[in-house]
RNA sequence: GUCCCCGUCGUCUAGCCCGGCCCAGGACAUCAGGUUUUCAUCCUGAAGACAGGGGUUCAAAUCCCCUCGGGGACACCA
């Protein structure tokens, strides 16, 4: 039997979580769900100056706003708790000194200084820039010279000489030469453990069978490997996936705009949206149908069909897929999601008829935020028809007449619903002999004061018959003021 | 610079592993028509790509080589 799935999403809070990072989870979560395995989420706050528990905060946050849980971490615990690096700094002690016990890790007294000249004198006798192990073999006068002028220390891993070859399930078989990567840093002089260290010890103790993460890790796991080998760790299986690059195709950074998930969320993207755009990038669904819920990726995804070509995020698409996805969520639903996107003026009667209003403009919605715009433009008690819409009344012979008919209908339906109202207008039709647009603007413009918009007989009834007459005498009087 | 990864319509991609069904299919965006007695939706159509060059082969988007281009790593960042 094979062993279950495990997968973990390793997010550094060193800032919000961004639509990479999001992807790399996503991929992780999906693979999981669909096998019946587990995802776990850890914390790499390593680098001490730059994380900020702020961040970690956020990432939560917007991982749980995804629907993406996780079934150990943060907040739910598990039995590898705990998840956050910056707790477990006894354990990479215990594990560096096992590799001091077998000598292949070394004090390094070398300032920033030192090792930031070093690189420049290989830069520019053409060498690649890596360290030179000139640590390695330091004498016991040495050390003490150092210790002497106060000079604090790292961990060193000495890497073996010989070529590594990673088996990767999205690339295949990856070489890399011997000599290319010099000694690295396995436990800081701060007393943190450096990424390559840590992660290998992570995913092991945590038990990682899948490790899928962005493909600027490949040149990496060279060294995770080595480590894996030193320790006698079984690796896991890695799976590199295609980077996410900005619209320039340079790396996503602060300056492309709304990276951020949470940034998504205030614009009022669905969550199922965002996760549909997300998906799509480097990976693609068996059949060919994009536009997918959650369950359904779930039930879809698989390894194989992750390609290998990097990618960029199109804000078009996945203002499609939120209308798409918008379309299909139940009225009941829409509503609830819609809460923080209301306008503070909407009326409390409005706001009562809140399933009724989203029907109408529901083709019309994009982005959650574009209901108070909508909502405002035809439902405000401020009404004041458009010149324009009113000079098309004014140049329809019949115009004036229609709407005046319209109005002597509506006024005598009682019960103000979409079929009687139907019916009114039905009536005028024949009553003025009139079809089409020619029939229909003149009733559009009374009722909404615009040449455009949403269907409007469906409109009338949220809006109401007191609201729709008070409008079309307003219209009317207008027309005889010119 | 060295090493690694990648290169199909503007964008996301299918096809590539196992060459022929591909003068390359779909989606978004764009443009043009049409349906809907209004509007929105929707439908139909158009335009649009195998980075370049060599090979191998009866046959190459698919295999091999080179070039070019992009990205990544070479950090006491992850």
């Amino acid at each position: 039997m094979t062993k279950k799935v495990r997968t973990r999403f390793a997010p550094s809070p060193t800032g919000n979580l961004h639509v990479g990072g999001a992807r790399t989870a996503l991929f992780n979560w999906l693979y999981a769900k669909n096998t019946g395995g587990e995802f776990i989420l850890r914390i790499e706050d390593t680098d001490f100056d730059r994380s900020a528990e702020r961040f970690t905060n956020q990432i939560l946050s917007a991982l749980s706003w995804l629907s993406m849980d996780w079934d150990e971490g943060p907040e739910v615990g598990g039995p590898h708790a705990p998840y956050q690096q910056s707790q477990r700094l006894e354990r990479y002690q215990e594990v560096v000194e096992s590799l001091m016990d077998k000598g292949v890790v070394y004090p390094c007294y070398c300032t920033d200084e030192e090792l930031q000249a070093e690189r420049e004198r290989q830069k520019s006798r053409r060498e690649p820039p890596r360290y030179s192990g000139r640590c390695r073999n330091l004498d016991n006068a040495e050390i003490k010279k150092f210790e002497e002028q106060g000079r604090s220390f790292a961990y060193r891993y000495q890497i073996p000489d010989k070529p590594a070859t990673v088996e990767d399930v999205a690339k295949g078989t990856v070489n890399f030469p011997p000599d290319q990567v010099g000694d690295f840093i396995v436990v800081k002089s701060n007393g943190y453990p450096a990424y390559n260290f840590a992660v290998v010890v992570d995913d092991h103790d945590m038990e990682i069978t899948d490790v899928l993460r962005g493909d600027d890790h490949l040149s990496n796991t060279p060294r995770q490997l080595y480590l894996y080998e030193e320790l006698g760790w079984e690796p896991p299986r890695w799976c590199h996936l295609p980077m996410i690059l900005g619209d320039d195709g340079e790396r996503l950074s602060k300056r492309h705009g709304a990276t951020d998930v949470e940034s998504y969320r205030e614009q009022g993207f669905l969550p199922e949206a965002i996760i549909n755009a997300l998906v799509l990038l480097g990976w693609s669904t068996p059949d060919g149908v994009e536009v997918k819920k959650i369950g359904e990726l779930i039930n879809d995804f698989t390894l194989s069909r992750i390609n290998r070509s990097a990618s960029r995020f199109d804000y078009d698409k996945v203002k499609y897929f939120n209308s798409q996805h918008l379309r299909s969520l139940p009225a009941e639903e829409l509503a609830s999601r819609l809460q923080p996107f209301l306008p503070e003026e909407m009326l409390s009667e409005d706001l009562d008829n809140l399933e009724q209003i989203i029907e109408v403009f529901r083709e019309q919605l994009v982005l959650l935020s574009d209901f108070s715009e909508l909502y405002r433009e035809y439902f405000s008690n401020q009404f004041s028809p458009q010149k324009s819409a009113l000079e098309l009344v004014n140049n329809n012979p019949q115009g004036a007449k229609i709407i005046r008919e319209f109005l002597t209908n509506l006024e005598g339906i009682d019960d103000f619903n979409l079929t009687n109202i139907t019916e009114a207008i039905k009536n005028t039709a024949q009553q003025v002999d009139q079809k089409g647009a020619k029939l229909y603007k003149p009733m559009r413009v009374a009722v909404t004061g615009q040449l455009e918009g949403p269907e409007f007989h469906t409109l009338m009834v949220p809006l109401g018959k007191k609201r729709c007459l008070d409008r079309i005498q307003t219209v009317l009087q207008e027309l005889e003021d010119d």
